[in-house]
DNA sequence: CGGATTTGACCGGCGC
DNA sequence: GCGCCGGTCAAATCCG
């Protein structure tokens, strides 16, 4: 009674785990058994002779069982006493022989099984594959349901943004001359624009591009078509959310907006048709975060200063700037929604110009227009009278929801506009809905900018989800930009 | 001395 | 193809 383990011998052979256990147990006693392996015949094979001096090590329990899963097989050749079977009245040749037929009968079968494990391991990569790709759409399909209920909750909107047909359809309205000086309400040269989703979080399509292409094979036709609709939809409102900006217009004497982030100027230039130069900040806080920002005064007016943000922290943001990041991105919510098909969508007193900014007079104008969807938040406009009798004292904007400083509020601005968002993950839950309008009287900044951002982010988070919670202190801001000289008036 | 700012150069897109 | 323009780069400079 022997019971080989044939996983060394396949090895050998074909370099593939799997095992043949050779063992005579059961047919002890009976007529001997010389093959139990599927249908074939060992012995009528080739009798091409082998070496049959493999030292056969025999495979653990564990070994076994993976096996058995991985191949969905379970091969037992069973084989009689080699003793009974052999010493029956044969030969020393005529033993070897056999004892060769049966190997090469072996290695024909192990060279089969080695086939089929190929199959079914190609079989449940793709079954991986495919199930990886369903999943990667019913999250993506959750987050949308998420975005749609934020829109529903906050603008009466419960329209999923077509954003293929902002990225087809620009505008056909272009002003003034036309060329590349999209309609805005900001001035002519105040392109001012603010980016608030994310350009790459959670959206990677590499690999998940990869696990559809490669479950296409498995997947229906018509699965297959709604994976690449769904996919192609994402991948233009990836497009769309990349170059969607909002642009803020603030009354101000300060030269810059400080916003919980830390910005690094790269670059000031002379626009046309702008006596005041524009400056170019990237964000600073992370390595390799691509926001950037904008600071201009408007030429018409230069106490209006006009902020633009651009692109998507990579970062996890301070808590002012998350809360902004939720107002903004409401606002981009709703530029992004809604059938806006061809020129510019003036949405001033409009639904969103009331829930966003509900207690002030403040215009957002929401622009289509090619090359990029626009929205702007003109805060410069009928301050809140509350607001008004705070003094302007001091020379940078300071956010609403943080607490100033006890000795430096107008050195140590808090932040303001935290704007793009990390990811579509804003919880805003730790900023406070109820005590802006004391919490903006109690700092010192632009009343007219603080009351009407005030409002806004009361009436976002309100909307949003009525959560409340303590200031958080940690607003402070991190800006480390100097004057930079922006044409003060 | 290290980091931030300044500023001229450079590049790409677009219109003519 | 050329020029204009916006945006970015990077060396020089500034500043704490």
């Amino acid at each position: 009674m022997q019971s080989y383990s044939m996983d060394h011998m396949n090895h050998c052979f074909t370099g593939v785990d799997f095992s043949v256990n050779l063992c005579s147990g059961e047919n002890e006693g009976s007529e001997p058994k010389r093959r139990v392996i599927g249908e074939m015949d060992f012995f009528s094979e080739d009798k091409k002779r082998v070496n049959s001096d493999h030292k056969v090590p025999s495979l653990s329990a564990t070994q076994k069982e993976d096996l058995a899963i991985n191949t969905g097989l379970q091969l037992t050749v069973n084989v009689s006493s080699e003793q009974s079977t052999l010493d029956d009245g044969l030969s020393p040749d005529e033993e070897e022989k056999e004892r060769n037929m049966e190997m090469t009968a072996m290695r024909i079968e192990i060279g089969r099984l080695n086939e089929e494990n190929k199959n079914l391991r190609n079989m449940l990569s793709q079954a991986s594959g495919a199930y990886e790709a369903l999943h990667m759409h019913l999250i993506r399909l959750m987050q949308q349901r998420d975005l749609n209920k934020r829109n529903s909750l906050n603008h009466n909107i419960s329209t999923v943004a077509d954003v293929t047909e902002m990225v087809e359809e620009p505008s056909q309205s272009s002003t003034e001359g036309g060329s590349r000086e999209r309609s805005s309400p900001t001035p002519a040269n105040s392109k001012n624009e603010m980016v608030l989703f994310d350009r790459e979080g959670g959206r990677g399509i590499g690999k998940e591009e990869i696990i559809d292409r490669e479950s296409n094979a498995w997947l229906p036709s018509r699965e297959h078509a709604k994976l690449q609709q769904s996919k192609d939809a994402d991948q233009a409102h990836e497009a769309t959310m990349r170059k969607a900006r909002v642009s803020v217009r603030a009354r101000s004497d300060a030269s810059i907006i400080t916003d919980g982030c830390q910005w690094r100027k790269y670059g000031q230039k002379m626009a046309k048709g702008n006596p005041c130069p524009r400056a170019y900040y990237r964000c600073t806080m992370a390595a390799g975060c691509p926001v950037r920002k904008q600071v201009q005064r408007c030429a018409d007016d230069r106490t209006i200063l006009v902020t633009t943000y651009e692109g998507s922290h990579n970062h996890p943001l301070p808590p002012a700037a998350m809360a902004m990041a939720s107002t903004t991105s409401a606002a981009v919510s709703m530029l992004l929604s809604g059938p806006m098909s061809s020129s510019d969508t003036l949405m001033n007193s409009s639904v969103f110009a009331r829930t966003m900014l509900p207690s002030t007079s403040t215009m957002a104008t929401i622009s289509a227009s090619a090359p990029f969807p626009t929205i702007t938040l003109d805060l410069t406009q009928n301050p809140n009278p509350i607001q008004q009798q705070k003094p302007l004292n001091g020379s940078h904007f300071s956010l609403p929801f943080s607490p100033p400083p006890p000795t430096t509020t107008t050195t140590t601005p808090t932040a303001l506009f935290g704007h793009a968002l990390y990811g579509h993950s804003v919880k805003p839950e730790n900023f406070p809905v109820t005590s802006l309008a004391d919490t903006v009287s109690a700092i010192t900044a632009d009343p007219n900018f603080t009351a009407a951002l005030a409002a806004a982010i009361s009436s976002f988070m309100e909307n949003n989800n009525g959560n409340k919670s303590s200031v958080n202190g940690n607003g402070r801001s991190h800006h480390t930009c100097s004057d930079n000289k922006i044409g003060s008036s």
